[in-house]
DNA sequence: TTTTGTGAAGCGCTTCACAGCT
DNA sequence: AGCTGTGAAGCGCTTCACAAAA
């Protein structure tokens, strides 16, 4: 195999990366059955050789000395096995802590939907905040909501790693400039815009109308 | 260059549809400014090598006799020359209809985003459907509701193509198989869950966890 | 006998480098 | 002089095909 001649730390692809993320939720939902790479293509669409391939990349974050280190059997992959493999090699062990910014329609929705009942404990909801001091008194909400002027502070004060940003188009670039100031890593960009920003602030863009369109392109 | 040596219709790379789906609406927000690919480098990331070669792709899509097909000037590339090719190259004339699945907080934000002065007017928001009758009676929205049983013979009846999938993880699956026997030809899953569905129906996943994980293995 | 793990081949996107156009 | 358009080279992901393991 041979990677990993560069550094110390072995490259995963970026195609391989994001298939692994999708893998790990697919395993957490096998329960103890074990899955075949012949299985995953039926439920994924990616060849059998690339989803063995992918896997194989997951060898050098088994402990073990380096014989012991066979990831399946003859059965097929176990997800007791893997999971804790990907989330090593992905990076996916620390928790960190989001906010939402921008508390309109959509914002408020993610807000309630990530509550005590909401995602993973990998991530959690921290704050929320809006540009309207009456709005962040009046909602309701499972994390602490603030005015946006105290967006540097807090997001300094708890560590907050990563935004949720949903305010109007007008309102975003500006609004992550604030963010980026305020030493946030990753940015979700729900508004209708392109975001120019440093480049040590990672963005992924969802907005609907490109969703729609990529969807579209593909029918 | 030679491509179309397989078929008539010129085949895009699929990386390349993406950017241009993007660069389309970076192009829409410039105006009459001229772009350079060096600018869009700038803008985006990609390099400008990359901007001049997925151009390149259009210049079929552009009329006129095989040699005045010329996109770019020495000023750069003009918006308004390249906008309608991508658009043509994309299939995205089409002006397609969707509705939106599930009328929660998500799906409710999303039946008011896509509202008259929501998204563009190449997709229209048709109609919503829930489970909850009560719900769809007391919801105010700028597209009909209807009951989640009305569901196919509504689909049929508008030519309705796209889905936004708003429902709860555990009724995902059961709702993506209703829509797809109703002829739905994309759906757009916020449910965190991976649908099986008949390969002639596309789906895009847009779940928070799973966008918050790709946001954290970047950073 | 089924399934993994993996060199090696294949293939497609990216980058290089420069001719051509304005 | 500056920018596009593009053969050709480079490179990385995918697929092939088969040895090894259980």
């Amino acid at each position: 195999m041979d990677r990993g001649k560069d550094s110390i730390l072995e490259q995963i692809p970026a195609v391989t990366r994001e298939r692994l993320l999708q893998l790990m939720r697919i395993l957490e939902g096998a329960g103890s059955e074990h899955l075949s790479s012949a299985r995953i293509e039926e439920l994924t669409g990616w060849s059998s050789n690339t989803v063995r391939r992918d896997i194989s990349y997951l060898e050098s974050f088994a402990g073990g000395p380096p014989d012991e280190r066979r990831l399946g059997s003859v059965n097929g992959y176990a997800p007791a096995c893997l999971v804790p493999l990907i989330r090593r090699a992905l990076s996916l062990d620390k928790r960190r802590r989001y906010c939402v910014v921008g508390l309109g329609r959509l914002g408020s929705a993610y807000l309630n939907s990530g509550g005590p009942a909401g995602s993973s404990p990998e991530f959690e909801l921290t704050a929320g905040f809006d540009i309207s001091v009456n709005r962040v008194e009046i909602l309701k909400s499972p994390a602490p909501l603030y005015p946006a002027y105290k967006l540097g502070e807090v997001i300094a004060r708890f560590g907050i790693e990563i935004a949720l940003l949903c305010v109007p188009a007008e309102a975003a670039q500006a609004a992550a400039e604030k963010l980026a100031a305020a030493g946030i890593r990753g940015i979700l960009n729900f508004a209708p815009v392109a975001l120019m920003l440093p480049p040590q602030v990672a963005v992924r863009n969802v907005y609907l109308e490109e969703e729609l369109r990529a969807l579209a392109i593909r029918m």
